[in-house]
DNA sequence: CCAGAATCTTGACACTTGTCAAGAACGAAT
DNA sequence: ATTCGTTCTTGACAAGTGTCAAGATTCTGG
């Protein structure tokens, strides 16, 4: 009798913390997402906790309390990214039902990311310039670059698919290809050049036909 | 004659401030070749100028003696850095008589550049996410991956002209292709991959003659 | 309603940063 | 040898950094 007795204060005391530690981690998600603005803005080199906390709600002692130090809230910052980047054209690969348009889908999300979010991405390759310095963010790091290259993958093989094809090169080339080309545009788009998106486009729009 | 002397006294003036300038741009570019160090060893979020300082033969000051902010030295490092870079593979398409020939070339100095000069090619890159966020990296940048994408291009052009071919794909795409894998080994590579050199090899081996 | 825990604010700390200026050391022309 | 311009060193400055701890505030279970 006793023994259910602590048993079930057992179960209430837990799920008790399960709930305090969800509230903790969304908060830690709050002001992860907070971090990414000022991040996105300035760039890791730049960006200090008392000017995240600045361009927001929260002050600077608030990101001691959540977070055992500077890079433990990068870190955090770098994997919340993750999962809102690496199912950005899920829902094209998903609906398209001819080649046309699973191109035409992707390169329009191809377009919008470039122009919307700009910032949030060059974020990223700062952070994974910073990751070939910093141990700490390797890890991280790397996994994303996995999900993103299967991503890619995914949407190499049902373009193929939709053709009757196979990709003709590995997930790792396409990847590189693709990324490579649109870090360059990223590049040229913030440097104020109009062309960058249109050439990115045509340059894949030419592609995507030759190596699926 | 009064005229002659002064022409002369001219002349002379000028050659003695042409000596001076050159000697002030060489002192520049020792400078700049001992910031290399201190930031292929910590990035430049990292980098200071006293740290560059304690790295080398000079003081802190000097710096600022021959540049004019931390942003011109820099920029000094990153064109400077350039000149090194862009003709690596030169020699191997001039003298590269066969497409094996070239191959190994390449394949040669692409693991040996991975191997021994990491530290140099990882600064390259965070320098250019940099670039997405300073202004004033851009020009420089931007102009460095044009050489660089130049670069590659010989290489294809060479390799698809001794198979009596020519390359299938664009420059850019080209570039982005290389030049995302090879980014993709650094970072493996610097993560402590062993595997990650040989694989871009046979990466590199597998496309080559798919893209030429 | 109240005690104790969780959350947040504030201000301080030790340290590093880029920049600059005063002057020392040096070199070359007179 | 002296003088003058160049080159370099040194030390200081103000501003900004991450970190932390003491205390205020808010929340919550009893």
């Amino acid at each position: 009798m006793a023994r259910q007795v602590t048993g079930a204060a057992r179960r209430v005391a837990d799920a008790a913390e399960v709930l305090r530690d969800e509230k903790f981690n969304a908060r830690r998600i709050e002001l992860a997402e907070a971090a990414l603005e000022t991040l996105g803005e300035l760039g890791f080199a730049r960006t200090s906790l008392r000017e995240i906390a600045q361009n927001s709600a929260f002050t600077h002692g608030v990101f001691h309390y959540y977070f055992s130090d500077k890079l433990d809230l990068i870190c955090c910052c770098v994997r919340h990214y993750k999962a809102k980047c690496v199912t950005r054209y899920d829902e094209v690969v998903a609906t398209a039902t001819s080649r046309d348009e699973l191109t035409e889908g992707f390169l329009a999300k191809l377009a919008a990311t470039l122009q919307n979010e700009a910032r949030m991405h060059r974020l990223w390759y700062d952070l994974r310039s910073q990751a070939m310095f910093e141990a700490a963010f390797r890890k991280d790091v790397l996994e994303i670059d996995k999900s993103l290259e299967a991503m890619i993958w995914r949407i190499a093989s049902r373009y193929a698919e939709l053709g009757g094809k196979r990709p003709v090169s590995s997930p790792a080339a396409l990847y590189a290809l693709f990324d490579g080309l649109f870090q360059s545009a990223l590049l040229k788009h913030l440097a104020g050049d109009k062309t960058a998106i249109p050439e990115l486009l045509d340059e894949v729009r030419r592609l995507l036909p030759t190596v699926c």
